[in-house]
RNA sequence: GGGCGGCUAGCUCAGCUGGUUAGAGCACCUCGUUUACACCGAGGGGGUCGGGGGUUCGAAUCCCUCGCCGCCCA
């Protein structure tokens, strides 16, 4: 016999175990098997499992299952990525936590060993916690994206797109994070709305016949101004266009320029021009071909282009004395507030700089054509569709990506330089020494780029790279592409769409034929969760206190689509009593001799009952085989959830037990086979999303009757496929009268509050030929569950007894002695008023001639029966009520 | 400023290719230890589907508009 309840504590690690040594997580070797394969969203090698990723990894495991056991070669290819920025940031604190010497004092070699050995050390965490939620990665294909296969690709895709000039290296203003003094990319700044001022200054014109106010959020930047700017049909300033103001404290002359880009509805109409620290002022200062002044270091501290009682300071301590400068020459005209966005780091968090530097450009748009072709033409889905259109709006706009960072972790830029600053782009330093000396014509030592690759440069060659491109491999050929992404919307910029550029570019093919954009998950109360605000849920603890599958669940049932999914505590658990629930049906079918037969067929079960559960089954099965086709996890776990306890164990297992404990032997070995056939059908279908419980339930009752035709885990059986013969509508016309009779009795008895303990009997007054017979063979269940005596046919209802009208029958219960005449007379007040409602509905729908003369004859069809049977039960009803009124 | 999503029972959500009496879980109230399950069973109360307008025989569902809330991009 089973145990009361499962204990997932013991028996996850223990399943898993079993799965992972048992091979059955890697593809079936069988060639004739239809790949199916997904890349895992590779996590941060720093990261620690959290909510999202126990969502996004919980739906790929679910889809991988589910294909997996339709039989096809389903592949999920896990690994992790380097995360340049975030990696480097955590080792340098730990560093600095254990006193060590600073990066910088350490030396770049020296360093990224240390990275080395704590990847070493503490690199597997999230991956091994992926294990505790039960995802069947093929761990034997486990890739780094700094591995050595990885950084081949990375290098030979980075020479080739500079061969074919889609690579170039520029100098222009980049996002400049002074806090890592490296640049990043334009996703990796986030835009933050704070209260700032504008400060007006006055700029003394040069010829002294007076000033011009500009306005500016950030006072330092003046420093390297080289223009004043004015609209050109702005009449205040036509006269002064071509002269020259005389910046403060700076003393030197700028000229005043037209040009469209001041607005002369805001503040004087005149801007100050800094073209190397600002983005728009960049671009003026090209069409007017102004010198660009840069005054910051790669700290975001003044340098010596700077007036010198400024340099070395911090950019906010230089804000501060310009200021306090420009009010005691008298030129501070106005301080105002102001909300504006400022750009930020988002790892770092400081003030981004716009900075002028040398980087390493990819010439994004150019890839970016056909990814979009591609999804115009459906070779990619996404699901849901409207997130193309996010998509799109990006690739359609796409800037250069900006991919050189100045960091020490990553992969190494395959540039080298000879001394008169040549690049010699190659993708082995031989292969560049032979260039450079074909080039200077002698032997010549080079030197390698400092510089490390955008971390989202490798995770973009992801989906082929971890398949051995850019060798020819057998896994390549397989499963590239491959079917399906599982992921964040928050990454469809900064990851599906570099997969898809550089997919395209490299291997002909898009990565993936099928996007999933899964939700993001908040808090209960719907606020992003974060470290900060102390919200955060913990997976790992909800596994440990209610077990895996109970998450999963959660996360599968709440997984529709582009919602954000508000989490709690009370809906896991509710999930886990699922799970008992499931775990203990069987026990009720063991007592009864449940047991799977040998040969047993679906389609030859006769009686009713069976051939109801038998229907339902099929209709669960193909349901949920469209639903998870489609990614439909929602769908799929709510039908489970509903088949499972409310069909199954609510209606089935009851209605059973009369049938197990009968005298029809014949009956009796049917509803044994079909119970344990249904059994195992509920296993295979619900284990994609509760893969633990499901897989034990499965060994445990493995020596329960005949053998299955399936030995091993249940993991690698196969998926039902039912054939929709299976499915009775007599046999569910039947049963539909039986759950009807009963849950209108318990109705009845509990609203009259009669004793639990009474057993009247079933009286059946008027029925149909078909209704009476399916009452009078089933009349040990109705008892039963009805908890009545017998059931008896009457010609009239005897006085005193309590009727109700099913289906079109009249059913009563004589209970009179129970019976408190005022609660069944509002009992039978609220029936009728509740039935002429819908008679008024209905009725006036029916009196419109319009109705009738337009709507499909089926609909009017059933709104003329629903008219019929409700003024017949209402009348019924009535007659009581009227005899309830005469007796009291 | 542009775009997207949401607003349905006290809470979290489903329904939204228009057509039974708008559903579920949790919470709440009542009853119940009947041979799987109290992590349970049975019954019940609770919603003018954000406001307004329109299309239609018929709108939670389609269209317009307004109002909040959230996110993305500039």
């Amino acid at each position: 016999m089973l145990d009361k309840t499962f204990d997932p504590k013991t028996a996850e690690p223990r399943l898993y175990e079993a799965w992972e040594r048992s091979g059955g997580f890697a593809p079936v070797d069988d060639p004739n098997a239809e790949p199916f394969s997904i890349v895992i969203p590779p996590p941060n090698v720093t990261g620690s499992l959290h909510i999202g990723h126990a969502l996004n990894n919980t739906l790929q495991d679910v889809l991988i299952r589910f294909e997996r056991m339709r039989g096809k070669a389903a592949l999920w290819l896990p690994g992790t990525d380097h995360a340049g920025i975030a990696t480097q940031m955590v080792v340098e604190r730990q560093l600095a936590e254990a006193g060590n010497r600073s990066r910088r004092d350490m030396g770049r070699e020296e360093f990224v060993a240390k990275v080395w050995e704590w990847k070493a050390k503490s690199g597997g965490t999230i991956v091994n916690q992926l294990r505790r939620l039960g995802a069947s990665c093929d761990w034997s294909r486990e890739r780094f994206t700094l591995d050595e296969g990885l950084s081949n690709a990375v290098r030979k895709v980075f020479v080739t797109l500079y061969k074919q000039k889609l690579i170039y290296r520029d100098k222009r203003l980049v996002n400049w994070d002074p806090h890592f003094q490296t640049a990043i990319s334009d996703l990796e700044v986030e835009q933050r709305e704070v209260d700032g001022h504008y400060w007006h200054f006055a700029y003394p014109l040069e010829d002294g016949s007076g000033e011009i106010i500009v306005a500016t959020t950030r006072p330092e930047t003046m420093l390297a101004d080289t223009a004043v700017a004015v609209h050109p049909k702005d009449q205040r300033y036509t006269a002064v266009i071509g002269k020259a103001v005389r910046l403060p404290i700076v003393n030197r002359p700028i000229p005043i320029i037209a040009d469209e880009y001041p607005d002369p509805e805001k503040g004087s109409g005149a801007v100050k021009i800094t073209p190397a620290h600002d983005f728009n002022d960049f671009q003026v200062g090209k069409r007017h071909n102004l010198p660009v002044i840069n005054i910051l270091d790669d700290f975001a501290r003044l340098n010596d282009n700077a007036p010198p009682e400024y340099r070395g300071l911090d950019r906010f301590a230089a804000r501060k004395k310009v200021i306090e400068q420009f009010e005691a020459l008298g030129l501070l005209r106005e301080v105002e507030k102001t909300r504006h966005t400022v750009p930020h780091g988002d790892r770092s968090g400081v003030v981004v700089e716009p900075y002028l530097t040398d980087q390493w450009y990819v010439a994004a748009d150019v890839l970016a054509k056909p990814a979009i072709e591609a999804v115009e033409q459906g070779k990619t889905v996404f699901v849901p569709k409207n997130w193309e259109k996010t998509y799109f709006e990006w690739m359609r706009n796409i800037q250069p990506w900006c991919v050189s960072r100045q960091l020490w972790w990553g992969h190494r830029i395959p540039a080298w330089y000879g001394p008169d600053g040549k690049a010699f782009v190659e993708e082995t330093e031989a292969e560049a020494k032979r260039q450079a000396e074909e080039h200077y014509g002698r032997p010549t030592d080079l030197k390698q780029d400092e510089d490390v690759l955008d971390t989202w440069f490798s995770s973009g060659l992801w989906p082929f790279s971890t398949l051995g491109w850019p060798e020819k491999t057998d896994d390549l050929a397989r499963f590239y592409p491959t079917h399906t992404l599982i992921t964040g919307f928050d990454i469809i910029f900064f990851w599906v769409a570099r997969m898809m550029m550089q997919g395209l570019h490299f291997t002909g093919e898009v990565p993936f034929k099928r996007v999933f954009i899964n939700a993001l998950v908040r808090d209960a109360t719907g606020a992003k969760m974060s470290k900060s605000k102390g919200n955060v849920m913990d997976p790992l603890e909800m596994v440990d206190d209610y077990g895996a599958d109970a998450l999963r669940f959660t996360l599968t049932a709440m997984s529709g689509q582009a919602r954000d999914i508000k989490l709690s505590r009370q809906r896991i658990e509710g999930y886990r009593n699922f799970g008992t629930k499931l775990w203990t049906a069987p026990r009720s079918c063991q007592i009864n001799g449940c047991a799977r037969a040998a040969g047993f067929d679906p389609a030859t079960v006769k009686a009713p009952l069976n051939r109801w559960i038998v229907g339902e089954t099929t209709r669960t099965a193909q349901s949920v085989t469209a639903a998870l086709a489609g990614c439909g996890f929602g769908d799929a776990s709510e039908t489970l959830y509903r088949f499972i306890w409310n069909q199954f164990c609510d209606w089935y297992v009851e209605f059973a037990k009369p049938l197990l404990t009968g005298a029809d032997e014949a009956a009796k070995a049917e509803t044994q086979a079909t119970t344990a056939w249904a059994l195992d059908v509920i296993l295979k279908l619900l284990h994609p999303v509760m893969p633990f419980i499901t897989e034990e339930l499965w060994a445990q009752t493995a020596d329960l009757g005949a053998p299955r035709a399936e030995t091993g885990f249940l993991m690698t059986a196969r998926f039902p496929e039912l054939s929709s013969d299976l499915i009775d509508p007599a046999a569910d016309a039947e049963i539909a009268l039986l759950i009807a009779a009963i849950t209108e009795g318990r109705s009845v008895r509990q609203e009259l509050n009669v004793p639990a303990s009474a057993q009247p009997a079933l009286l059946v007054v008027e029925t149909s030929d078909a209704q009476r017979r399916v009452l009078t063979e089933n009349a040990p269940l109705v008892a039963r569950l009805l908890r009545v005596s017998e059931v008896r046919f009457v010609e009239v209802a005897p006085e005193g007894s309590i009727p109700f009208v099913v289906e079109g029958a009249t059913l009563a219960l004589p209970v009179a002695e129970f019976i408190d005449i005022a609660a069944e007379r509002a009992r039978l007040t609220k029936e009728v008023a509740s039935l002429a409602g819908d008679i008024a509905k209905t009725a006036g729908k029916l009196a419109n001639p319009d109705f009738v003369a337009r709507a499909p004859e089926e609909v009017v069809e059933e709104n003329r029966e629903r008219l019929a049977d409700a003024e017949a039960a209402k009348a019924k009803l009535e007659g009581a009520l009227a005899r309830l009124g005469a007796a009291a």
